[in-house]
Parts: structure tokens; C-alpha cells; sequence
DNA sequence: TATTGTTAGTGTCTCAACTACACTAATATC
DNA sequence: GATATTAGTGTAGTTGAGACACTAACAATA
């Protein structure tokens, strides 16, 4: 154990950060957790973060966190919010800057659990009983996401290289858990000329099979209207 | 001199809280700042805020930080964004926790400026040099403010309790740095609910006198479309 | 008291975008 | 070849935004 102590003149909190990380798989919203392996809430979910290193900047610190916790890196990862009620953590004084990250379905495959880390996945709306005010935080990243559905391209961050229209169409209904008429939605989605063919399809079933489309400008989110 | 150190198995950073506190006078949206006392940048301007006490949430500490150095308290305040870059204070690593705040014109007086806090107001087209990152602070803020006047209620929040219409078209007018078609705005503010005529009229000069109008709904900041 | 200058206040038309809505096309399976 | 299943397409109606010009009411002044 490292005796060593870091002293100041004045009290400082500790400063986390919190991953709130999203996918969609079986056609459900689902999230990460992490298994706690100490107090307090040994043994419960928690979001995957920690603590900030004093020479990393805040987004590295969460992208360190998760891909230490679960193999996950360069995936989209946003700030959300900052939460620092005195009482949030029993230990001692800690601020946590939450961020939330969108990772495409065919890359949700975790790293085995070891000692250090158990992470699994959730669906949002099934989740257990979550650690510190963790629920909160959570609250907050699917308020966001579902808002920034309408006006940004960030359901894209969802989908693999290729995919159907139909398959984004259901991105759609899934996060905002209602369904969307068929031409309409692919009416907006082409108008606002986001996606092109690839001129291949995919044969999936005994019916038509479907052409498949890409991002014109993947990897970014930008805003739209 | 306090001697007392307080001491951490681990380094932390200091916490603090940084406000952006927007107003509108002279037909021109302004800032507040306040020249600083100490180094680092001694005798700059800055943005009002200062380190958190460790018993107090984080809104608590930005609504103390500019009461303790405006006098201003009771204002609309809002969490902006977290700013943590390993390099941004000099002395040592700081987290500040950034808030926005506006505030009615008619409530803009500040305390006197004392040995410990110098406060004025500022053009944001015509802001001086800020220290540390407070200028990138800034046109965070401005930004947000700019998106949520277009839906939300927030430009009431630098409204008098009473107002006519065509002072609050120039807020819009001002923050947006555009002229707006005086029948359409009356038109879109009147479809949303939000204010109603008092029956009082302003007499202002040689000129028709305008109804003074007053929000339905007063304090809160809502969600518009 | 009539004229002038100034701001308050009002309605219509056009266009673009969204909504609702139903059938045909292409495939695999049996 | 009949069936089941998903892909793919167009039109009409409605709603909201933008462009646009004149009258109303007052104070000041001649």
C-alpha cells in the first residue's frame, strides 16, 4: 500500500467520471453496468468510470475507464452533466462528470470478466437497482439521447458500416418506443440526404430483400433540421 | 495563516464553479465580470466563481460565489458544461464546474466594488481579454443561450415582471443579432400560451401607448415548440 | 387646433414540411 | 405454384413559418 499522502491547504473533493454507455441489441435499449467489487455497494451495479488521473483531460479519463473495464474504445462519448450533491458518495466528497457514449451493435462484445471487472448489459428499461445516485445519471443520459434523436445524427452512431432502412427505422422506434410510418420515416431520413446506397442488399429471409445503405459522413454527429 | 493541511491517499483536484451571468442593457447583451485580485492573471478580468466549500452542492457554491461578489442572488442559474483541461489554471489542476445565469434588467445593480471584488458589466461583442479558459467558458454559454431562446422560455428570464411586446421582440432581436418581422413575432409568442395583457399600458413618449403584458407562468423556464 | 413624427397594432397569401394512409414487388419455403 | 414475409413507393390534406403594408394613438410643436 502506497504511504505516501497528498496534502493541501485547502480540502479538495474527488473528481470521477461516469459512463453512461448505450446500444441496442434484441431490439431493446441496453446499457453497461459494472459489478462493484468494494464498499460501499459491494456486490451492486454501478456505471463504469473512476478516478481522474491529475494529467488527463476529463474525456480521457472516461474513455480510460471504460476501456480498462471493458475492452470498449473509440466509440462517440458526449459530456452529459456533472453531478455533485456533498452527500452522493458515503467515502468522501466526490464530483462526478458524467459523459454518455453510443456504441454500434456489432461491436457490444465485452471483454471476459476477471477479478478487477464483471461488466454486463442492461436493458434500459429493466435495469437493477443502480449504485451511488447512478439513476440519476442515467435518467438524464435518456433524456438526452431521446432529444437528440430529432435534431442531430446521433442515432447513426448505433448502426454498423451497412444496414438497411429499415433497420435504422427501428433505431427510431426503439429509443423512442413508438412506431413510425414507413414512408414517412424514410421520406425524412432521404430528404435530409444522410445516407446513400451501396448497391448491395441483404438477403435475410424468405421475402424481398433489401438494399443496403451507408452514412455519406460517418463518424461524426452533427446537428440537423 | 491556516496551517492546517488536509491530506489524500491520492492527488485530487480543486473544484470550483465558474458563472456566466448574462443581461441585456443598453440594447446589448452584456456579461459580468470581475478584475482579479490575486494571480494568476492579476489585475485581468474574469468570470465570477471560485472553489467549492466541501458541504455545499454545486449550484449552492455558483449562487454564493455571485452573491459574496455582485450581491446579485435569486437569478436563473443553469449548469453549462464541465471544463478540465490538465493545463488550464497554472497553479494547480482545477475542474471548474461552469454555470450561466441571467438576470432582468432592471435588477442589474451591483454591490459597491470593495477591496476584495471589482464587478462590471461587459458587451459580449466587446469583451476583454479573459484569463485562464474563461473565454471559451463564454461562447459555450453563448451558444446555449442562443439555442434554447428558440425553444425554450428562457429570454423571459431578462424581462421586467411587466413588459410590452416590442421590448420583448428586441430581446430576441438582440441576443439573435437579427431583425425579426414584428407581425410574426406577435404572432408566435401569442400561439404559445405564455403571457397575457395586464390591461396596463406604458406612455413612453409622443406615440401610441403599447400594453403591457406579464408571463402566465413566471420563474420557470420551460420547453417550447 | 391642425400637423408631424413616432411607435403600437393588425391579416392574408404562399410555400414548405409533416401526417395519414394502402397497395405492389421480391424473395424463401413448403 | 401457393403462401408468408418484409421491401418499397405516392398523394392529398393540414399545419406552421415567412413575406409583406397599412391604420391607430399619442405627444410635441407650429
Amino acid at each position: 500500500m502506497n504511504t505516501k499522502q497528498f496534502c493541501y491547504w485547502h480540502p479538495h473533493p474527488a473528481v470521477t467520471t461516469d459512463i453512461v454507455l448505450f446500444t441496442l441489441r434484441a431490439e431493446k435499449l441496453q446499457l453497461l453496468l459494472i459489478r462493484r467489487r468494494n464498499p460501499p455497494f459491494q456486490g451492486g451495479w454501478a456505471l463504469p468510470g473512476g478516478f481522474l488521473d491529475m494529467d488527463e483531460d476529463l474525456a480521457d479519463c472516461a474513455k480510460r475507464e471504460l476501456e480498462e473495464e471493458t475492452g470498449i474504445k473509440n466509440i462517440y462519448l458526449e459530456q452529459l452533466y456533472t453531478f455533485g450533491k456533498a452527500k452522493r458518495d458515503p467515502r468522501e466528497r466526490v464530483i462526478s462528470v458524467a459523459y454518455y457514449a453510443l456504441i454500434a451493435s456489432d461491436r457490444i462484445t465485452l471483454k471476459p470478466a476477471s477479478d478487477a471487472t464483471e461488466a454486463a448489459w442492461f436493458a434500459f428499461d429493466e435495469l437493477p437497482e443502480l449504485a451511488f445516485d447512478h439513476r440519476e445519471i442515467v435518467e438524464k443520459a435518456h433524456e438526452r439521447l431521446v432529444a437528440k434523436l430529432d435534431y442531430s445524427t446521433i442515432a447513426f452512431q448505433f448502426m454498423p458500416k451497412q444496414f438497411t432502412l429499415s433497420e435504422l427505422q427501428n433505431v427510431y422506434e426503439t429509443i423512442r418506443a413508438e412506431a413510425l410510418d414507413k414512408r414517412n420515416f424514410r421520406k425524412w431520413i432521404l430528404a435530409r440526404n444522410l445516407v446513400e446506397a451501396t448497391g448491395l442488399e441483404r438477403r435475410n429471409g424468405s421475402h424481398r430483400p433489401a438494399q443496403l445503405f451507408h452514412f455519406k459522413r460517418p463518424g461524426r454527429v452533427e446537428i440537423i433540421r
